[in-house]
DNA sequence: ACGGAGGTGGAATAAAAATTCCAATTATTA
DNA sequence: TAATAATTGGAATTTTTATTCCACCTCCGT
């Protein structure tokens, strides 16, 4: 007495919910069609909505959701329904929130609660990462990047740690580079060997360090392109550089940690040696 | 016609409707304080549950989560879950689906899918140090290092970033410390100042770096307390160490970046400073 | 072009949920 | 301690929401 569904082999969480709709993209009829597209892409509305009301959004009958859950297995929208509920039980708590609690956080000068308000920083910035970075830019910052022979590296005092990150990284990808930063005071003799054909990563952040911005300076006159890591639209590096990010740092305590430049960094060291391996084939 | 309810000032986001909430704490009567703490301490319940369902959670009855609603200006129950429900909403997705979405990525190897993946990957690693750091193992090593009268760093190769980034924010918190590496091989020499007043900060992971191995088995042989920060428990660095940390780096395409460690770092660095500030005092 | 199976819209119905109301209980004040 | 007000529990009611059902349409094969 199924009337030729099957019931009992309902996917119970999302992941294989969403397995399910994919593999059967093709077979369901117009309408439903629709509906599984729908929920795929509103997963929260499908949570949170009524049978009326996504039924509305998504263009189609509330009988039709009904059905649409049916043909996968579930006895009717409702249980179709807790499953995009379930989901969104499981997720963590925004950054916004934890900073909230810690500052309201009894024992809130103790060492853990410094751990927690860093890591909360830092997950906040690394967060916002990912939608303050253009792709384009990105995509045009690496082939040109890719495109030089050697990749010299400018940073100092709190930035260095990234210029010598992505040292290590581009060496292992075989990328030639070149920190522009020796206790030797030999930086400008460095620098006398670049060359257009070569390209520069330039790292600061405000209180912008002074021999950066005139390394920086001295690369972009000899007609190197540079493409700069900084904090701000109005940071010194912006007018001297051909392509720019801005990663911005949350602080904890005044404190800001490195951590989504560092994952910038890292990835832009990835996409430049990618880059590399399909220009060469 | 408002019953003697104060109607339409009633919190539109769930910020408000918290503060609300706490500022009235001790205003409501019995049934009502019990749903106002549920209502904080199972927010997701709230969203989620039947005003049945919920009320028998909160050992009260349907009719008292209504009067609580409206005590607190909303018209019923339906006004005052919109709220938590709309809390939901502004979520993140979790990174596992987001590292998923990415791998069915439809041009997965461009730069941009690049880039996402690794701040998924570094956003998974921040999200994870929180769980994995006892609050007690924090404690202690941050009183050990607060003690020392130089903390010396040990790191090489990937882990210098790491070491060098210490180094400067150590130096800002006027806590004296001694980069143990340089170019000119005298690491030894550096070493050869250290007692066991002073303590030590060795980072390394996976593949161990033999100078950074031997920097670490001396300083312990001297006697100098050691705290680790490393990736796994079968770590050499471990036996050597009085305090260590496990960071779980997430990995993308076999890169893992240093977004965790880096800041984690930052935290034991400040603690630090904080408390050498106390004992002062 | 015809017949039929599968699909669809929308009204009718059933189920579930929120809200209201009132009697009972518990606090408060004189 | 009695009178009164506030609070509470729970059943009754209303509203909202999901589901079912059936007439009609569409597309496919002959």
């Amino acid at each position: 007495m199924n009337n030729g569904v099957n019931t009992g082999d309902a996917p119970k969480n999302f992941h294989s919910l969403r397995e399910r709709i994919l593999e059967r993209r093709d077979l369901f009829p117009k309408r439903l069609s629709q509906v599984a597209a729908f929920a795929l892409d509103n997963a929260d509305e499908m949570a949170f909505g009524t049978a009326a009301s996504i039924a509305a959004r998504a263009h189609v009958q509330p009988s039709t959701l009904v059905r649409f859950a049916q043909s996968i297995g579930y006895a009717g929208f409702s249980d179709l329904q807790a499953v995009f509920r379930e989901r969104l039980r499981e997720r963590p708590s925004t950054y916004d929130e934890r900073l909230e609690a810690l500052r309201n956080d009894a024992n809130r000068d103790s060492s853990v609660a410094i751990l927690g308000g860093v890591i909360a920083a830092a997950q906040y910035s690394v967060e916002s990462v990912s939608s303050a970075i253009g792709s384009q830019a990105f995509e045009k910052a690496v082939k040109a990047l890719a495109a030089a022979e050697t990749i010299f590296l400018v940073a100092q005092r709190r930035s260095f740690p990234i210029a010598s990150y992505l040292a290590y990284t581009l060496g292992k990808l075989k990328v030639k580079n070149q920190l522009v930063s020796s206790p030797f005071g030999i930086e400008s003799e460095q620098m006398a060997f670049a060359t257009p054909r070569d390209a520069a990563i330039a790292i600061s952040f405000s209180p912008y360090a002074a021999p950066s911005m005139e390394h920086a300076r001295v690369l972009s006159q000899a007609g190197v392109p540079v493409v700069s890591i900084t904090d701000s639209a109005f940071s010194p590096l912006v007018p001297l550089s051909q392509h720019w990010f801005e990663i911005a740092e949350a602080d904890f305590a005044g404190f800001r940690s490195l951590s989504a430049s560092i994952a910038f960094a890292l990835a832009l060291a990835i996409a430049v040696g990618e880059e590399r391996t399909r220009i060469k084939k």
